[in-house]
DNA sequence: CTTAGAATGATAGCAATACTATTATATTTG
DNA sequence: CAAATATAATAGTATTGCTATCATTCTAAG
């Protein structure tokens, strides 16, 4: 949707206010009701990532984050059925934006390989800066995202759930990814697990990085960025075509 | 341990009764009991691992594994604090008798290149046979890695727990494999980076196979192991050496 | 063989979780 | 202003994740 509207008219829109103009979109079955209608569905939103981060996802309650947001449980059920489908409600968010940035980011990049560089940079990096353009916090957010995300898909009920389509927002990233890995080696055979290795394993160096140093070379000087496109250069370097 | 005694006088041994004489050594913290030193014990590890295949990490409890095993869930507390203990001690049963097989099947082979396939490959197939010798299903308990281990580092205390030495033999594997990569390219500055995808990296192209195959390569013709080998071959080409 | 200690079982209890349901009170909108 | 809608307050329920106590059984040493 996002794509759609930068192909039809990529110059009218200036990219810092674009999302002014665009919602985020996540898929609506996620929620009862739609969080972004109203202020009590942003508070949600917003202090559910403070609470997360602050006590982890299995210690997030609904009754704790309606007495930080002075609101009641039962308001909160409302908007989501569940702790879990907030979570999802929090991931798929996440991933959008980070396909918001791909797609804008790389638009303009005719050059296939300077296209996947840009691509990996995005989908690798450290979400440091907090963009402010809304009530959420990207740089707490994407903490979740390392450390929760995983969650939100390793559950009995996850072939149902990708059924009801909770996961289109992060497949069609990887899907994105890898057809920039197929523009520079169209015979390699393994795109899409590469670009889902991609996106998952440098969570995972995320994660190490933070909590087991000693087992990833990845730190203050080598990010997983770096890691990563080294990787895929060598990868797809024409070796014997 | 394992790798001691076998360095020590693997000759008098034999490969496939090996284990009846050593056993797979988890960190004795895990534990209040070793459930390997009474029935009871093994009968808690052994239906574990049906029961969280069956319903899940999250629904399973002590009072409905007690229920299958007509025994008392405060017996089982006796062994385990909690349920998030077993399963560190699932995962850590897992990681040893892999680093067993690796350690075995790795061990005379000279050819550095070929070593590290070998590794590459039992560290990335899927556990198929059950081996027999204990009353562990190794297949079972191999879904139960794909589809929960990641819960046993992904919570707040995992400084903690690392502290406390419980994710030991998990690290070790992953040196081992980077010892590996290193023989064959000691220049290659991401050696853990890597060992550590490979291994987190494959249980979760198992994952995508099983329940997302739209992003994955990997499924019937294609294995993670052929995906891992190829993307490692590739990587430590000496390109530039 | 008996007897003490260890292991297991049975029962109870408790605070918290993950909800659902009902009713009351604001707030918005037509 | 009335009606619909959103939110709050309260209560209740089954289950979870334990802990504690006491009773029973098994086991191994004297």
């Amino acid at each position: 949707m996002i794509a759609i509207l930068l192909y039809l008219q990529p110059n009218i829109l200036i990219m810092k206010n674009l999302l002014s103009v665009l919602k985020i979109a996540v898929p609506d079955k996620i929620f009862i009701k739609d969080p972004e209608t109203s202020d009590l569905g942003k508070k949600i939103i917003e202090h559910s990532i403070y609470l997360i981060d602050e006590v982890g996802f299995e210690s997030f309650t609904f009754k704790k984050l309606g007495l930080k947001i002075g609101s009641n449980e039962s308001s909160i059920y409302r908007y989501f059925e569940s702790k879990h489908k907030l979570l999802l409600y929090l991931t798929s968010w996440y991933w959008a934006w980070l396909e918001y940035q791909l797609v804008i980011e790389t638009f303009s990049i005719s050059d296939a390989k300077e296209k996947l560089e840009k691509a990996i940079l995005i989908a690798t990096r450290t979400v440091e800066e907090d963009s402010n353009f809304s009530h959420i916090n990207e740089t707490l957010l994407y903490k979740i995202i390392v450390n929760e995300s995983s969650k939100s898909f390793l559950t009995k009920n996850v072939q149902e759930e990708n059924k009801s389509g909770y996961f289109e927002v992060y497949k069609r990233l990887v899907t994105r990814i890898e057809e920039m890995i197929l523009s520079i080696k169209p015979s390699y055979p393994f795109a899409l697990s590469l670009s889902s290795t991609i996106i998952e394993g440098s969570l995972h160096q995320h994660f190490l990085q933070e909590h087991f140093p000693s087992i990833t070379n990845c730190g203050k000087e080598i990010t997983p960025t770096i890691f990563y496109i080294d990787l895929v250069s060598k990868t797809l370097a024409n070796s014997n075509e």
